[in-house]
DNA sequence: TCCCAGGACCGTG
DNA sequence: CACGGTCATGGG
């Protein structure tokens, strides 16, 4: 059945601290990425939602996001999923009037916040692909780590086709939680990361993990930390990536580490004990002083 | 070939 | 509690 045209478009109104094309920087970071595709100014994704593939793009107009529906429009929940999931992926219930403020009285940050200014943090609003994207990431270099995960998607995830283009979507923990160690293995998991994978699919299946869970806990980190797997690093990762902790502060990072040596201009990494010292002034706002960290090694 | 990579776990002292 | 060995493989 048609649909008047204006039924298959949605906007999402975007905060005045917002620009698309600095976010586009970071989304374009990996040649390797297959759960969104960037073309010019565009994004497309495919969301599953309510057992159904959404699959959706969209595009920057004055003051918010539209989002458009090319294959069909979705069921009223359905967009309704999908514009929660964009205001989390782009972080856009943030106000970053006080980070701002606060970064232009630091060395460090102040040239960053002007050269990328209206950057979110983006983020990885499903619990089960963050958690799994920071074991993965755990002590190898981020090309690999990236092909790791094409290889664990486009073997357990759920795919369609538009416009000749494949889009996938993350595997579900349902699915990787009846998977032994030896199938993930054979893509070149390391065998300890197979199993924390294994145990947080079914910590996820057995209902004894989820992100609204998570969202009440007085301390997320603790919990976090009780997660096979998942160390220091890797719960602030997913504090910052999806919980939206502005504290969340990766102090390990190697990516934040090799930032702040050249925003520096030192001939070698800063210690943790240095680090923690410049992040004193970033208090309440880690989260983003590290992403925007992170943006300048684009 | 060597060192490093968006670490975490586990055993030892 | 701090330290170091171990995992385990690719990228440069």
């Amino acid at each position: 059945m048609m649909k008047k045209q204006s039924e298959l478009y949605m906007e999402i109104s975007t905060p005045v601290d917002f620009n698309f094309m600095e976010c586009l920087v970071h989304l374009g970071r990996s040649s390797q990425e297959n759960l969104y595709r960037v073309q010019n100014a565009r994004v497309t994704k495919v969301l599953k939602l309510n057992n159904e593939l959404v699959l959706f793009h969209m595009t920057p107009v004055k003051g918010a996001l539209r989002l458009a529906f090319p294959l069909g429009a979705p069921t009223a929940s359905n967009s309704e999923l999908v514009r929660a999931y964009v205001e989390d992926w782009f972080d856009l219930q943030t106000d970053l009037q006080d980070f701002y403020a606060m970064a232009q009285t630091d060395s460090l940050l102040s040239a960053l916040v002007q050269q990328y200014r209206g950057l979110r943090v983006i983020g990885v609003p499903d619990l089960f692909e963050a958690l799994v994207w920071a074991v993965m990431g755990q002590q190898i270099n981020l090309t690999f780590a990236y092909t790791l995960k094409k290889r664990f998607v486009e073997s357990y995830g759920e795919s369609l086709i538009y416009e000749e283009e494949r889009y996938w979507t993350f595997p579900s923990p349902e699915k990787i939680a009846l998977l032994s160690v030896t199938d993930l293995r054979a893509l070149q998991l390391t065998g300890r990361k197979a199993e924390y994978i294994l145990g947080i699919a079914l910590a996820m299946t057995n209902g004894t993990l989820s992100k609204e869970q998570l969202l009440q806990e007085q301390d997320m980190e603790r919990s976090l930390l009780e997660i096979r797997g998942i160390g220091a690093w890797s719960a602030n990762y997913v504090m910052m990536k999806c919980l939206h902790s502005q504290t969340a502060f990766p102090l390990a990072d190697v990516g934040l580490h090799n930032a702040l040596k050249v925003q520096l201009n030192m001939e070698r990494k800063p210690t943790q004990v240095e680090i923690t010292k410049f992040a004193e002034k970033w208090r309440g706002w880690e989260a983003y002083a590290t992403f925007y960290l992170w943006r300048s090694l684009l």
